[in-house]
Formats: C-alpha cells, sequence, structure tokens
RNA sequence: GGGGCCGUAGCUCAAUUGGUUAGAGUACUGGACUGUCGAUCCAGUGGUUGCGGGUUCGAGUCCCGUCGGCCUCGCCA
C-alpha cells in the first residue's frame, strides 16, 4: 500500500502518529516560508503543511504542485495552533506535518477542476467525465447507487430470491421500444437484439421453477432520450411464482420502506397507498401523479354545456370535457403575460387549443376577458364547483378527454413547481393500479398492449376481450414516486389459450406467434406456474433518492440527448472490413468529418 | 420529425438601440509573504465571439443555414 490512512479518516486521536496519505491536490495556499495543501480522495480532504521544519526541498517541492497533480505525503499527524482550526473540514482539528513529498504522477492544466465554484458546462463535464466523477456531489450520487442496490439485492437475498443472470444477445420481439440490433458475423442478415428488459427470460425461469428471481439487469432502448431516459439503463427485475398482484406489491412494499429507512432515515408506512389508472387520469391526468400536493383536477363539462360562452358549450356538447384547476393563491403571481406563457404552453406541448381562465376576485366573484360571456350564476356555480376563494387563478382546458388529461397534467406540474407546493425533501410513494390492456393506436388502426402482451387481464374482465377491450383492465400496477414511473410490473398469463386470445386481439395470428414467441407458447404448456413480478428503475431511485434532477448525475458514464458518449465517441464508424465480415453495406452515412473515434 | 433555451479568454459570465481598442472573476505565468483554508497583495499572458453565408458605412448583437449541449412534444414503460 502507498498509503497508510485516507485523506477523510485522520482525527485528533491520531495527533502524533506517523502516517503517509496520497491524492489529488484540491488546492494550494503559498505563503512563501509555509505551503499548505489540500489533499483531496474519495473519502475527504486533509491539510498537509510544508514548513521550514521540513526541509528545504519539500517546501520547494510543494510550491511548485498544481492542482489534480496526485501526490504521496510522509509526516507526523499535529493539532492545528489555536485558532486555525477548520470547522467546515471533518479533519479540521488536524494537519499533516510533511517530511516526505512524492510526486506519483503530475496534471496537466485541466479544462476544470473538481472543486471550482460554477459547474462547468455539461458538455466538459461529459468529455472529462473523469475529471467531473472526482467532484465529491458525482461520487457521494455513485455511492448513493451502490448503497441501493446492495440493499435490494440484500433485500432479495432475504427472502429467498436467486439471482440470475439472463442473456444481453436475444432476439427481437415487435411491439413495445425500437431494438438496438446487433449483426451476427455467421448467420448473414440475421440480427440480435439487446434486451428492452428479461421480460420472456424470466418468465421461462418461472415455468423452470426459480419461483424467485431477482437480477439487476441492463436494458436498452433506441428510442429519444429524456431527463430521466437513457438508452441503456439498469431494472431491478424481480418475479415470483403461484402470487397474486397484491403479493409483489407487498414485497416491494417492504423494500421501498426499507430503503427509505436505510437510506434516507425516513419511515415510510406501509403497504404503500394505492389508486387505480381511471382514478389518476380523472383526478391529476396522468399514470403517474405527483401526490406530494393535491390541486386535483374537476369536472365542470355540465356546467360548460349550459354556458353562453361558445367554447365551452360546443366542447361540452360534442362529446369533449371541459376541466379544470383551482391554483391557490395564483392570481397575483401570474400576470398576462405569464398566463399567455402558459396557454402557449398548453398549446404547443400538449396540442390544446387554448386556456380559459379566471381570476376569483375579493368578493369571490370570477373575472376573465371572457367572463361576459357567461352567464353571472352560472361563473357562481362554477366558483363554487371548483371551491374557489378570493385570489385564486382558475384555469380550464377544454377539449377531448385526452388533451384534457395532458394538458391539466403538465400545467399542474408547473404550477406545483413554481408555487412551490411542496417541499421537494418530501417522497411520496403509491401505487397505481388496474391499467387499461390496451389503448388503440389510431395511426396503425389497431389495439395495442398498453404493457406487454403477456400481461393478464383481471379475471372478471377475460369476457371483455371480445367485447370490449378498451373497457379491459390488466393485472398491472406501477410504482410511483415523486410524479415518476419508478417501477411497474404485471401478472402474466400462464394460460396458452389465454394467451393466444390476446395475440389474437393484438393482430398477432398464429402462424407470427410461434415465430415469434413460440419458445414462450411452448414453454406454457409445460407446466408454467401463476407468476407476475415487476422491474424497478434503479437509476430513477438514485435520481429521487439523490434529489437529483437528471439521470445523467445517477450513471457514471452517460450518454448524451442525441445518444452518443462525449468521451469515448461513441458510436463511431468501423472498420469497412467489420461490415464486410458481417455483410453489411452502409447506404447513408451521417456526413460527420469529426469523428474523433475513427 | 416538431417547439424552445444556450454557445464570447482554459473555466464561469458581462458587453446599452447594431457603434469605435470585446471586459470581469477565476485559472495560468512571474514576483512578495510562516497559519492559510474560495489565502492575500503586485505585475503579466490569454479571443477565428461554435462554424458558414447574408443584411449594413459598421455585426458578439439582426437574418438564413449548419454543428454541438440542454429542456420538451411525438416516441418510450
Amino acid at each position: 500500500m502507498l498509503r497508510t490512512h485516507t485523506c477523510g479518516e485522520l482525527r485528533a486521536d491520531a495527533v502524533g502518529q506517523e502516517v503517509t496519505l496520497c491524492g489529488w491536490v484540491d488546492t494550494t495556499r503559498d505563503h512563501g516560508g509555509a505551503v499548505f495543501v489540500d489533499l483531496r480522495d474519495r473519502y475527504g480532504k486533509t491539510q498537509v503543511v510544508a514548513a521550514p521544519e521540513s526541509g528545504a526541498d519539500v517546501v520547494e517541492a510543494f510550491k511548485k504542485l498544481h492542482s489534480e497533480d496526485v501526490i504521496q505525503v510522509r509526516g507526523k499527524v499535529a493539532h492545528r495552533p489555536q485558532g486555525t482550526v477548520n470547522p467546515k473540514l471533518a479533519t479540521g482539528e488536524i494537519e499533516l506535518r510533511v517530511t516526505e513529498v512524492r510526486t506519483l504522477n503530475q496534471c496537466t492544466s485541466p479544462p476544470f477542476t473538481p472543486t471550482q465554484i460554477d459547474l462547468p458546462s455539461e458538455d466538459l463535464r461529459l468529455r472529462y467525465r473523469y475529471l467531473d466523477l472526482r467532484r465529491p456531489a458525482m461520487q457521494q450520487t455513485l455511492l448513493l447507487r451502490s448503497r441501493i442496490i446492495k440493499t435490494m439485492r440484500d433485500y432479495f437475498a432475504e427472502h429467498d430470491f436467486i439471482d440470475i443472470e439472463t442473456p444481453i444477445l436475444g432476439r427481437s420481439t415487435p411491439e413495445g421500444a425500437r431494438d438496438y440490433l446487433v449483426p451476427s458475423r455467421i448467420h448473414h442478415g440475421k440480427f440480435y437484439a439487446l434486451p428492452q428488459s428479461p421480460q420472456l427470460y424470466k418468465q421461462i425461469l418461472m415455468v423452470a421453477g426459480f419461483d424467485r428471481y431477482v437480477q439487476v439487469a441492463r436494458c436498452f432502448r433506441d428510442e429519444d432520450l429524456r431527463a430521466d431516459r437513457q438508452p441503456e439503463f439498469t431494472q431491478l427485475d424481480m418475479e415470483m411464482s403461484f402470487v397474486e398482484a397484491d403479493d409483489v406489491l407487498a414485497v416491494i412494499d417492504g423494500l421501498v420502506a426499507r430503503l427509505a429507512k436505510e437510506i434516507l432515515g425516513v419511515d415510510v408506512s406501509t403497504p404503500l397507498p394505492r389508486m387505480t389508472y381511471d382514478e389518476a387520469m380523472r383526478r391529476f391526468g396522468h399514470d403517474a401523479p405527483d401526490l406530494r400536493f393535491d390541486m386535483e383536477i374537476v369536472d365542470c363539462t355540465d356546467l360548460a354545456r349550459r354556458a353562453d360562452f361558445r367554447v365551452f358549450r360546443s366542447v361540452a356538447e360534442g362529446g369533449g370535457h371541459v376541466r379544470g384547476l383551482r391554483a391557490p393563491g395564483a392570481a397575483s403571481q401570474y400576470s398576462r403575460k405569464k398566463i399567455d406563457e402558459l396557454t402557449e404552453y398548453v398549446q404547443q406541448d400538449f396540442g390544446a387549443k387554448g386556456l380559459v381562465w379566471f381570476r376569483v376576485e375579493p368578493d369571490g366573484t370570477l373575472w376573465a376577458p371572457v367572463a361576459k360571456n357567461f352567464q353571472a350564476e352560472l361563473l357562481a356555480e362554477i366558483a363554487q364547483r371548483m371551491e374557489a376563494e378570493p385570489g385564486d387563478l382558475l384555469l380550464f382546458i377544454a377539449d377531448s378527454w385526452d388533451v384534457t388529461c395532458k394538458a391539466l397534467y403538465g400545467l399542474r406540474k408547473r404550477l406545483g413547481a413554481e408555487l412551490k407546493l411542496y417541499d421537494p425533501q418530501t417522497l411520496h410513494c403509491s401505487w397505481v393500479v388496474e391499467f387499461p390492456m390496451f389503448e388503440y393506436d389510431d395511426e396503425e388502426q389497431r389495439w395495442v398492449a398498453m404493457h406487454h402482451p403477456f400481461t393478464a387481464p383481471r379475471p372478471q374482465d377475460i369476457e371483455k376481450l371480445q367485447s370490449d377491450p378498451g373497457a379491459c383492465r390488466a393485472q398491472a400496477y406501477d410504482l410511483v414516486i415523486n410524479g415518476s414511473e419508478a417501477g411497474g410490473g404485471t401478472i402474466r398469463i400462464h394460460d396458452p389459450r389465454l394467451q393466444q386470445q390476446v395475440f389474437d386481439l393484438l393482430g398477432i395470428d398464429e402462424a407470427s406467434a410461434r415465430d415469434r414467441f413460440g419458445f414462450l407458447l411452448d414453454a406454457l404448456r409445460y407446466g408454467a406456474p401463476p407468476h407476475g413480478g415487476i422491474a424497478l428503475g434503479i437509476d430513477r431511485f438514485v435520481m429521487l433518492f439523490g434529489g437529483l434532477d437528471n439521470i445523467r448525475d445517477c450513471i457514471a458514464f452517460p450518454k448524451t440527448q442525441r445518444a452518443t458518449d462525449l468521451m469515448t465517441g461513441a458510436p463511431g464508424i468501423v472498420d469497412p472490413r467489420q461490415l464486410a465480415e458481417l455483410a453489411i453495406e452502409v447506404t447513408d452515412f451521417e456526413d460527420d468529418e469529426t469523428d474523433e473515434a475513427s
């Protein structure tokens, strides 16, 4: 070992000890006769001092040190002189009086340093990820991630789950996200697909009798990125046999409570609250509502039908919906200009035709530019329905059910943050259950699975598979934390006939089902136990537990929004011989002359 | 594929309505200093304003295109 201690562990009780430390030069303070260096490693910082008694050569060497040089220092731990203790530093009571210094490696002038006050732009951070990862905040996040994963693994191990790995090179399955493909060298024209999740394998493991499976699984989806979405991400994937939905939920309830306790020191009472999908859409316009604050959607379609105001009446009479939100005390904070911004927001992002708003006056009446188009009694009824208080702002969307959901969800999220309706520190975990089995895809003119095609319908809804697919509810559940989908799962179909029935509805005929999922259908015939499970988004757990607003900060080496790695240059062009071996011809090269990986 | 924000010194930012030599802090270089901890003080180096084109007497500023980063809709569970 090149060191006897880390830079974070020496305290007053070590005074007098001869120690050796290694680390990075964080900052230097050169006073001429004495030079102070804060030496940093992932455990902390320790002040190391070169003074005349260290010897002239040590002082000279210290004067030449630069940010991020890697050094080894030997010396005696000493109390700091009175009045020079640094309470901001865990090691601030002591310092190391250096007698020997050795530069292990020099650092050329870095584009930024881990301790600089203003964070550099994100592209620089990504390009020099090793420098960014030296920042204590990043190190803490990766430590948090490690602890979360360990807690999860411990929990499942204690509950008799077996950790089993599943292939990365798999077979492309239709439905769901776009696959990342890997060409086969041996079978020209054929491709492996990277897993979107280990879904089918874990079902097969249930058939194989591993009645409790768990895996920390890397998953890949070739779709456009977001602040909380990366092309490769990590799931805590689990599956259980001989269970019903409640059993899976109970296991995860226990895990969430354990994580909250061990990681955050917070008590979460279980079982976690549950809400059906229909209720979530009705009250919050979204299947992952942020329940840290109220502000529920209020339906005023019936009142709108009686309005003189043509926009409201025509939408209501035409089968649309008029729903609104009450933004408490927001009237004074939202100028006409800011309301115009909200209008633009709902139009641009959600395709709403407009935003109708009212200000609640001190006497409780509603005022708006369009108020004159309403009968006074009706305005009073609307105010009453909305439980309006003076100073509130009422916002309405008159549109299709779908658009009112999306737009009001967006408004609620935005207003909740802007009006500070919740404490960002709090953690709210809940379940949304009984998702629809199917959604109708207008473009493709067919039903598609909302979750995946192996999801079991609720027993009482099986007959609706034929008669009314849209009303059929699934044994599906999502774990929602602070308005974010943190995980989702289902009870699976274990009956091959029911599975084929679902395939039929999805337009997957028996032949193509055989072709694509024959192995699963076969397996279901060889004694498949009833089973179900869930997958939790580990990156999102880290994000939520760490109070972070972006998934890249939760991943050591993330991709940019355009799915590139600024450090390695991936994806890069490959040698034509590699393509020839794979019998692949590129017909449309990206115009890219700055490819540094080539 | 659509909408939006951003790109100026190594880094973080400023630059009035389009106006003359593009500034500050920090980093860096040299010097002073034995108790600092975002050390301090003195001096100095450092710019293709992302790139290309256009408008103009004049462009960091306006317009068009393009590259890159971020947010978002579609997409994705």
